[in-house]
DNA sequence: GTCTATATTCCGATAGAC
DNA sequence: GTCTATCGGAATATAGAC
């Protein structure tokens, strides 16, 4: 991994686990093994910085689309609540949540960016759901929009409120968002 | 409103617009027309000054709760949402997304204080819930402190995804958790 | 209670040598 | 590409006068 890389993913680790306003150059530097100085040599402001962790974040969302682009549309659901998962089990949050929290202390681009970024994905669920209700696999009563804004929320929050919790609350949401779009639900006794 | 008080509500209001780490004395300072130093007299640091906002928040959670506890599960929720949909309003997030996405970055104290809050939250809700499946005004097929998470992270997550669509789609998603608890749903075609 | 003044630390950023 | 050195600014915090 090149130096541009790694101040790009080790960025991307410090924003979602400190947050935007939290992490210095320093942090990334330390680590590194180098210089302040020497990451404005890649990246003139942490601006740009910021734009390009959100970059690599959609770049590595594309990948994880064209990996599972020909599985089913519930294979593909897992995949993606999966890497929420992960992501719990780091203690760090999503990179639209933190972002998205620090809004409006961030440059024009940069919220131009992460909303570029939240609309893709928003987009790709839409179209895994619509599949999956095509092909008798996925059961929803809402338009799909709203389906996918459910259920984005859910993992999205679900990262931020179980840090308050236990980790298992996560895994719990994830698994129920799942099993609620199954069409045949067994119904069990709830307490 | 006591000095002490102003200085709670404009921390409260920074928060959860710019995040804790982005919001400085000064900001309150200048508004009150105070100066810097004063903010000290009344918090020792920012931390207690932190606490101080989770409480009240705790504290006009409770009057909520309070006001609307003879009322009917559903309007209970409904007041529930409707302090979302006024944060939405305001462009703003919940403390508990706010400081939760920063929580590496707090005091243990402050963290320990969230905690207690949220769960404060969690368990109102849930009994809420319960309350409402027994008269019959609910329904719902996963446990009930599953559902409740699955409603919070919802409000939690759209105040936070919304900030980068459409306001609309924060208020599709606050109705469409009412909605999908309602035992009489008149499914109609969803495109 | 509120002020002035200041201490201290940290951060983003730049100039210029190597 | 990476460094040293430094600038300018901002933030939390404290001491002490009024």
């Amino acid at each position: 991994m090149s130096t541009r890389e790694s101040i790009i993913h080790l960025a991307d680790q410090l924003i979602r686990d400190q947050g935007y306003n939290a992490f210095s150059f320093y942090d990334i530097a330390k680590t590194l093994g180098i210089k302040n100085a020497s990451i404005h040599y890649y990246f003139p402001g942490k601006t740009q910085l910021g734009i390009a962790v959100i970059k690599e974040q959609s770049r590595r969302f594309n990948v994880l689309k064209q990996a599972v682009a020909d599985k089913r549309p519930a294979e593909q659901l897992r995949a993606f609540a999966h890497t929420y998962a992960a992501t719990r089990q780091e203690e760090r949050i999503c990179i639209v949540g933190s972002l998205a929290s620090d809004l409006h202390t961030l440059d024009t681009e940069t919220g131009q960016s992460l909303a570029l970024f939240a609309e893709e994905v928003i987009e790709w669920l839409e179209t895994v759901l619509e599949q999956g209700k095509k092909l008798g696999d996925f059961t929803f009563a809402v338009p799909t929009r709203t389906k996918a804004l459910l259920i984005i929320t859910n993992l999205l929050g679900g990262l931020q409120l179980t840090r308050l919790t236990q980790p298992q609350d996560f895994y719990t949401i994830a698994e129920t968002i799942i099993q609620e779009l199954s069409p045949v639900q067994i119904k069990e006794n709830n307490t």
